[in-house]
DNA sequence: GGCTTTCTTGAGCGATCACTCAAGTATATA
DNA sequence: TATATACTTGAGTGATCGCTCAAGAAAGCC
């Protein structure tokens, strides 16, 4: 008996996620959101219920995504080969929004404000961080990594170095690509 | 013939620089400065003359008080030990509005917009790349380092490091420290 | 004490913020 | 085709944004 939207919400959802992710939260207006979905407030407002509302379904998505490439990686190359690929590939995709994470955009924007989005992009964050560990754990099961690290430990590190070439990489004033490879050559020494 | 001001105008600039630099750009509204700086909108706009304008005031003290405690430290302790060192220095100065470094909250808050403070914020990262540059080639000279790397691939890569360091610490889900004694032993292999 | 010059005050400007809601429109069922 | 049930529209809400400016208060010079 309803009338259907006509819209998708899937496709919608990752144009706001772009939108966050290079605007960042404050940044983004709902007058951007309503110029970039094409929706009216009222359809807005009854399609996502509010502009946090869908900030979180796009950074949920941007986390998804982001695993995803990474498993995909892990099975088309293994693991140590995945992990020294995937920084270089992270900032070459030059259709991103951004170059910086936008979990670690969230966090710095929103967690002075004792923002709820910030705890989440926090547990994003932490899920990453197991998902390196477990790929580091696979490189030591291969012998491609000493086994004497701990693989937590490996992961945090990781991802701590990660967040920074992102960073360097949104300024624009370096070739941040040499950093990947930095990044890159010292896990061969581990 | 004049009257004087009734406040000390570095001391303003150094509590905006607080503020700014916890809340960032367009989290700081005027009334957050007003109520910090106690000072009326009329005394505000004749001291700074714009919210932008202080926000560079505040950047300005922000990358000079990072230059200088690094140099500071480099005299103190000698260049590699300074450059194991600052890390841990730098997150952990509890008193610290936030862990994250100022100047690439700006770059990530204000670049998508092509705001001016963005660029300004790019010039101070890279006189900070050039002083880590220069205490590496401190370093090589005393042996401490291998003289056959570059000192501003060094710089680049720490200062990289450091800021990735620096957002992990703002999570607070985690012990940064373990990831800049990382950073420290990472020098000693150089 | 006058006079000049600057600083301080605070009401209020237009613009924009996230958001609401009543009215209109389209569609699936009966 | 009639009715029920959404979805869409867009004017408009109060609050807050960065900022202005006229009026008043204080301090240095004569």
């Amino acid at each position: 008996m309803p009338r259907k939207p006509n819209y998708d919400r899937t496709a919608l959802i990752a144009r706001a996620r772009d939108l966050f992710w290079r605007q960042g939260w404050a940044g983004t207006s709902l007058k951007d959101l309503e110029n970039e979905l094409k929706m009216k407030p009222g359809s807005f407002y009854a399609a996502f219920g509010s502009k946090d509302a869908l900030y979180e379904l796009a950074m949920d998505t941007y986390a998804a995504d982001g695993a995803a490439r990474l498993t995909t990686l892990v099975e088309a190359e293994g693991a140590l080969r995945a992990l020294q690929d995937y920084p270089k590939l992270v900032i070459s995709r030059d259709s991103a929004p951004a170059q910086a994470c936008m979990l670690a955009k969230t966090v710095l924007e929103v967690k002075p404000r004792d923002h709820p989005l910030a705890a989440r992009a926090t547990t994003h964050l932490k899920t990453m961080e197991g998902l390196f560990a477990d790929v580091f754990a696979q490189a030591q099961a291969k012998d491609e990594i000493s086994a004497e690290r701990d693989p937590t430990a490996l992961a945090r590190r990781y991802q701590s170095d990660l967040m920074g070439l992102r960073v360097s990489s949104e300024r624009g004033d370096i070739d941040a690509r040499l950093i990947a490879d930095e990044i890159a050559q010292s896990l061969s020494l581990l």
